[in-house]
DNA sequence: TTCCGTACCTAGTATAGCTAGGTATGGAAG
DNA sequence: CTTCCATACCTAGCTATACTAGGTACGGAA
């Protein structure tokens, strides 16, 4: 299981500009140095939520000579979730690490 | 949600020694700075999850003019997984954070 | 005696993410 | 030329997690 941050890394990965669901995989994939090579079955079920919840917007198109694809781009709503929800991130690691090493000096 | 991690956590609040389900709660809170104020209905299953695992056993006991409390202890095999959750976790938590901050100088 | 804090429990629910299937095209390999 | 792989999309259905919302019960304070 991703833990519920499948929708942070998703918008994240749209932030540097809008691309499709093949390339959103191969980027995080890329990104995470192999530790998320997450299913399609997880990732375009999730760029569906995120497009219903109006965090993202698709259009279809066809690169000349090629298949077509479904485009994402963020929304401004989108750019504010993320901004929002990188914060919830932070708090939430933060709070973990802190039960993690309890009050000990550090572990290994 | 908890996002997964709530065994390792649980796991990790029994690291300094045993306690009781209610305590834990109490526990985890106070560690994480009243973040994860996680309710019954989420740590009993959990507590049980993990003693069906064999992660933890537990004993009931009364101390004297007190409830009736089952303590629950980590077994060896809970130790292990323990360290091995928090190997998992720092692998988890430096991919989303490599993802996250992109390639991009520092965000705010 | 009533209520709050401690202390335990579970049935049922929502949903996230995965499995496992399906469709289709372009290009390379044979 | 046909077969296969990589690209590119999709969904139904399963499972497990965590939560909601209830319930029991005791000790002590008000």
């Amino acid at each position: 299981m991703l833990k519920g941050h499948l929708d942070t890394i998703v918008l994240a990965a749209l932030e540097a500009g809008p691309a499709h669901g093949y390339a959103i995989i191969e980027s995080i994939k890329r990104g995470s140095a192999d530790m998320f090579d997450l299913p399609e079955g997880t990732v375009y079920p999730a760029l569906h939520r995120l497009e219903e919840a109006a965090l993202l917007s698709s259009s279809w198109m066809t690169p000349p000579g090629g298949r077509r694809r479904r485009m994402y781009s963020l929304t401004k709503a989108g750019t504010a979730a993320l901004a929002e929800r990188r914060k919830v991130w932070g708090r939430f690691s933060h709070a973990v690490n802190a039960l993690l090493t309890g009050g000990r000096p550090w572990p290994a």
